[in-house]
DNA sequence: GTTTGGATAAGTGGATACAAAAATCCAGTG
DNA sequence: CACTGGATTTTTGTATCCACTTATCCAAAC
């Protein structure tokens, strides 16, 4: 039912697919440092294919926003600025805010049955601090805005997700767990709940940009090791 | 100032570059219909280089949202169904307002200035019934939402437009021009110079869906010629 | 007259080869 | 001992080639 919004994990049918969902993956999890370079040998060699293929998935994950290319320069990892976090965050707020919208008068008791069963995995994997919680919060947000039934809709914030989520991941990781959002969530629930489609729009805005203010505050004092290269 | 937001147009530095523009731009004008495919040693003897550059400049066109690429069955032109084209325009609508409403606060008399001469542009290839009133309607949409500094919200809403484009310019070839739009663009500025940020961001969501629904009026009925594909 | 099957043509995906560009290394110079 | 400039190595960009998939066409069968 939720389908691999974020994670494109079905099998590959072409060399390129198969690097692509190889990489992707890869840089999701954060595998990678960003400003580090990917050889397109290196990666064809691990995986078993000639460079061409990687070199067409490089094209797409560059698409994604995951990696930078540059003529006669190679492939090297995106990552984050500060800034460029917060306008992720910020241009998300807005396209969930839509798909919250969209998604209101479609609402039935099922739906709030599964985002309850969804709400209540991803406070247990924050309990127990498992490194689930990331993934768990995607599915909570990706169900929600998957009711939109918008798919470029979709597509566009899927793709935001997968490009923040290294940095959910070591905040997840290094930061106390984020007890905060427990409220937050239960309280976009509950607006959502409640049928007042412009208030449940405005708690999806506050909630991103309040996750957003959360991740920056962690990001901004010493913690600049990871995910900062310049423009 | 305004920078080719939306029209690649720099001399390319790679052969890829060169294709991925070559197609780029006659895909904006709508030189291919919807449905078309696009085949590699064609396009290649086109501009003079092998079919390599070509498939990789499809791989962006198809990340663009301008193509679609299935493995084993070539590129084909995308062109939007009439839920996309509404789709794309409500994605456009809250990006941006958001941009609006980021922008408000820096706005200055030299932006009001620049915005009355752009705007007195656009309205003047409308009653000429030219066709460069959708490039000047792009140009003064990119000269507000420019406004914003935020790189990759203009990106995104960039590659909107361009989307779109092929839409628009049938639309003005085809009906008569949008007289509506001077009025809904003079109250769009009214509301920047006004210096009130929220109702600036709704005035934008309205104009940008105003736009829409006139769009989809025109085609709705029995225009459905071009641009139809299914999924 | 339509359908089916299969030969043939066209097109795609991927590997390899080669040329051009960038990065690296190193010796000579100040 | 830092610096410069150039040879060497590495990597990137593009062309070409081959294997395999898909599309097309035509004739035989119903």
């Amino acid at each position: 039912m939720i389908a691999n919004l974020s994670s494109p994990s079905q099998a590959a049918s072409t060399a390129e697919e198969e690097a692509y969902l190889y990489l992707h993956k890869a840089l999701r999890l954060g595998r990678y440092k960003a400003g580090e370079r990917l050889i397109p040998e290196d990666i064809a060699a691990e995986i078993g294919m000639s460079r061409m293929p990687v070199r067409e998935a490089f094209r797409r994950l560059a698409a994604d926003g995951l990696v930078t290319l540059r003529p006669n320069r190679g492939c090297v990892v995106a990552g984050l600025t500060l800034d460029e976090l917060n306008e992720a965050f910020e241009i998300r707020s807005v396209l969930e805010g839509l798909a919250v919208r969209l998604a209101m008068p479609k609402l039935a008791e099922e739906h709030f049955e599964e985002m309850d069963r969804l709400l209540l995995r991803l406070e247990r994997a924050g309990e127990a601090g498992s490194s689930d919680w990331v993934l768990r919060h995607q599915e909570f947000h990706a169900y929600i805005y998957g009711l939109s039934g918008r798919p470029k809709l979709i597509r566009q914030i899927a793709a935001l997700h997968v490009a923040i989520e290294p940095y959910m991941r070591i905040w997840f990781d290094y930061v106390e767990k984020p007890l905060s959002a427990r409220d937050e969530h239960q309280k976009l629930l509950d607006a959502l709940k409640s049928g007042d489609t412009a208030e449940a729009e405005r708690e999806m805005e506050d909630h991103v940009l309040g996750t957003a203010s959360l991740l920056a505050e962690f990001a901004s004092p010493g913690r600049r090791d990871y995910g900062i290269h310049g423009q």
